[in-house]
DNA sequence: AAAGAAATACCGCTTTTGGGGTATCATCTC
DNA sequence: GAGATGATACCCCAAAAGCGGTATTTCTTT
């Protein structure tokens, strides 16, 4: 029997989840949350062979829920679900180190055999999106993992710029030179390779700088 | 035992559904499809008290969907369910003949109470939704609901700008005059309530809407 | 027929950005 | 101790953004 945590930020369909199985599946779902930051304490009372987590979800992420829980050296197994078949998204649920990856049009078989295989630390793309993987790991594997390396710092002014603050007042936030602003920004857009504070955004966003 | 067809284009979904509801819940889901226009037939050949249908599909929406059954003479109570609380979408359901409303991050008891009611020809709304009804109906148009309705052309815009594109290249992209892409995007900025294309960005990633 | 969105286009104006250069100082690394 | 990196700060300037209007056309809904 693999026992199995979910983490969805719909009751509605954690419920649905953990009716849908039948003794006869072998799988069991043994306790469920919405919220990531409850799963240690989870983890540490329950026993989980297996973590059966949304992406999309709105306070914390799944991916950075999944990195938080791998970072406590808690060692298991994570089944994303989602609804978009989005190349970033899988792309960084595999970095971060994802066993699986299935959407959520997927059928009932197609979820356990999901399980099942993850389980056992087995890799499971779901079958709409392997064609993509292979695509992508085919085509430009090694041109577009390139991450510039951005300071603490710059991390901190593309925040400020996210919440929509322009340089005089992300000056005021860190207690620093405008001028000292536009320096870092000048470099950030350098680095990144953009021509736009729009497409800072997006990019950063996409390769999950913040 | 109130007999239920699903209609819902994530067929995990409906089976999670379909295997929630237990006996004591007086609930029995008879049948279940991904495709609108599959619902005559099953309504012809299958007893059926109401309709739990997502409002979100791909090919023919649940609103559609909805005026399509309601006006091939089938009366029958429908529950529409749906991720987003747009008030666009709940008004235009409720305009169709909906006799309930109900979010997909509700509880299993919530959905319990809301078959049940709307089974009855009561009316039923999610509580997340219900102030932003009354709210609407006192007059207070401009409620700050979960998304702005954004039209085709400013997603486009959104888009290009995503991309790095400014607004003389989003107007050679999309054939119309960079006094138009202005316009736009001095709209977009209103009804996102952002200060500057970053946020405008770092929002449409978070709310999905790009 | 009237009302309402949505897309289109234009004018003028101020502020901000993005890009160029330069420079100091502290820290970290080899 | 030399060299690299990061954070800080300043100058200039053209281009773009952002914000205020107004207005026409088309399409949908009432």
């Amino acid at each position: 029997m693999i026992k199995v945590l979910i983490v969805d930020d719909h009751p509605l369909f954690a419920e649905g989840m953990k009716s849908m199985f039948k003794p006869g599946d072998g799988i069991e779902v043994v306790s469920q949350t919405i919220n990531g930051h409850e799963i240690p304490s989870i983890l540490d009372t329950t026993e989980v062979d297996l973590i059966l987590m949304d992406i999309d979800m709105p306070v914390i992420d799944g991916i950075a829920t999944m990195e938080l829980i791998l970072s406590k050296g808690y060692d298991l197994p994570i089944l994303m679900l989602t609804m978009h078949q989005s190349m970033k998204q899988i792309k960084r649920a595999l970095e971060k180190g994802a066993q699986g990856y299935i959407l959520k049009d997927a059928h009932k078989s197609e979820l356990i055999e999901a399980i099942t295989l993850t389980s056992q630390r087995k890799n499971y793309f779901h079958p709409k999106i392997n064609n993509q993987i292979f695509d992508y790991f085919r085509g430009k594997r090694s041109v577009k993992s390139d991450m510039p390396e951005l300071s603490e710092r710059e991390k901190e002014i593309i925040q400020c710029l996210a919440k929509g603050q322009n340089s005089k007042a992300i000056a005021n936030t860190l207690h620093i030179s405008e001028h000292t602003v536009k320096t870092h920004r000048r470099n950030i857009m350098h680095k990144m390779n953009v021509k736009t504070s729009a497409e800072l955004i997006n990019t950063c966003l996409e390769k999950g700088i913040i």
